[in-house]
RNA sequence: GAACUGAACCGGACGGUUGCGCGGUAUGUCGCCGAAAGGUAUUACCGUGAGGAAAGUCCGUGCUUCACAGGGCAGGAUAACUGAUAACAUCAGCCGAGGGUGACCUUAGGGAAAGUGCAACAGAAAAUUACCGCCAUUUUAUGGUAAGGAUGAAAACGCGAGGUAAGAGCUCACGACACGCUAUGGUAACAUAGGGUGGGUGUAAACCCUAUCCGAAGCAACACCGUAUACAAGAACCUUUAUUUGCCCGAUAAGGCUUUUUGCCGUUCUUGUGGGUGGCACGCAAUAUUUUGCGGAGCGUUCCGGUGACGGGACGCAAAGAUAGAUAACCGUCGAUUACAGAACACGGCUUAUAGGUUCAGUUCAUAC
RNA sequence: CUGGGUAUAGCGCAGAUGGUAGCGCGCUACCUUGGGGUGGUAGAGGCCGUGGGUUCAAAUCCCGCUACUCAGA
């Protein structure tokens, strides 16, 4: 499953202010649903409603070598996350890097995803 | 064996499963666009996929756009000499200076008799110096004097002899320094030797002078396609058209701040912005879209020339090109406890960061032969 | 990506062409008051971001780093 990232700064700041949150030790999640799913559907050819991701990784947490592990650590447990488990599809989710991701690994991740997902309810019944 | 010096290189390796970017080939019935041709999503396979510094952005180039008769001023950069190079503030060799027992290392290293400025405190005096002292005259002032004194980072070359009223490179011998001359060596800077002349210090990373060089801005450059139903700013009109809540100040009017908003949305005008592709990973030209030719400061191996930087020839390879930004996760074995660190148009240097390891050349000391 | 600026006492800032570093607020002690505030007197506190260089001498001049910050497209 592939993912389209959020591009637009305002959206990320709509998530902060608006979305619901959920804070783990590694990563805060947020979740918004997404006004524009339809339209991105119709652009879509697969004709499928889609999630759109965006990580945040501060420069606080290093140089761009440490932050693009981060993101790939972040990316990779995003996706065994969603092959385990059946998402909603149509909304915002922003995933935010905190200071103790920089010594996490996949699987740290993807528990405290899969955790998230699950008090968040995203997970279809 | 110990302690060092210089140079070069590596910067985890191999295997398995899953996953990502780009390129190519095939698929593309079912899905999407289209009248069709076709395109595309998808899927499969193959190839390929970060560094020695990719970093800092300190120099120099290519490339792009703009400007441009010629000359000068201003401004900036560089600074022994010879060479290398596309060019440089880089590099090599060499000279001078300084450091080290030595291998070797460091060096912004032109000019202070072109001019100006500055040299705190101390000291008589910080550049044409006379306070004390010494000497002469006359007498309590003038002149001569740098041998001696104290200060300071720095006080007019050192020492001996002659000389003198007292003294002084004033004169002489020896030595140190500076600048010409001659000879020898070297392309040259310069070195050595001989002989001559000279005597106001430091500072030019103070102004400055001399010589040489320099048009400006940058890939968010720039080129092409697209060009209004969008957005931003400003102005005018209108006044509830969208919404309409709170706080502060104020006599009122006007106003200010904040909140809500995947927000905003009365009309007109003006100005600006935006999307995509190329640039960009080999390019250009010719052509029967496949081949040929040319080019590239490209990489590797090797040969030749050169002390060296480097140059020339042959053969082979040319394969990151993303666009919120691709290299990851897990397991096994070895090794080790893994450092500094991520391309964003490209290249040559410099500077800075860097765990651990390998190789080569050499020095000193000790011992043995 | 490009081009600037700043770093000095706990805080906010001076220090123009090199010569031993100051101001305001704050802090400490004392005086004044019945007590506090105000006022007065005295005092402490600095390797001038960091590493080199030039110079007799560097916060100041030159070069390299670090951190913060501003502007442009």
């Amino acid at each position: 499953m592939k993912h389209i990232a959020i591009k637009e700064n305002h959206l990320y700041s709509k998530a902060y202010a608006k979305g619901q949150k959920f804070v783990s030790r590694n990563t805060v999640v947020y979740v918004l649903k997404d006004f524009k799913s339809e339209k991105l559907m119709k652009a879509n050819p697969m004709k499928e409603y889609i999630n759109r991701i965006g990580l945040t990784v501060s420069k606080k947490l290093g140089g761009a070598v440490v932050r693009n592990r981060v993101k790939r650590i972040l990316r990779e447990g995003l996706r065994q996350a969603e092959s385990e488990l059946s998402l909603k599809k149509g909304y915002l989710i922003v995933i935010v890097a905190r200071a103790s991701s920089v010594d996490a690994t996949s699987s740290h991740i993807h528990k405290e995803l899969t955790k998230a997902f699950a008090s968040l309810k995203m997970i279809k019944q």
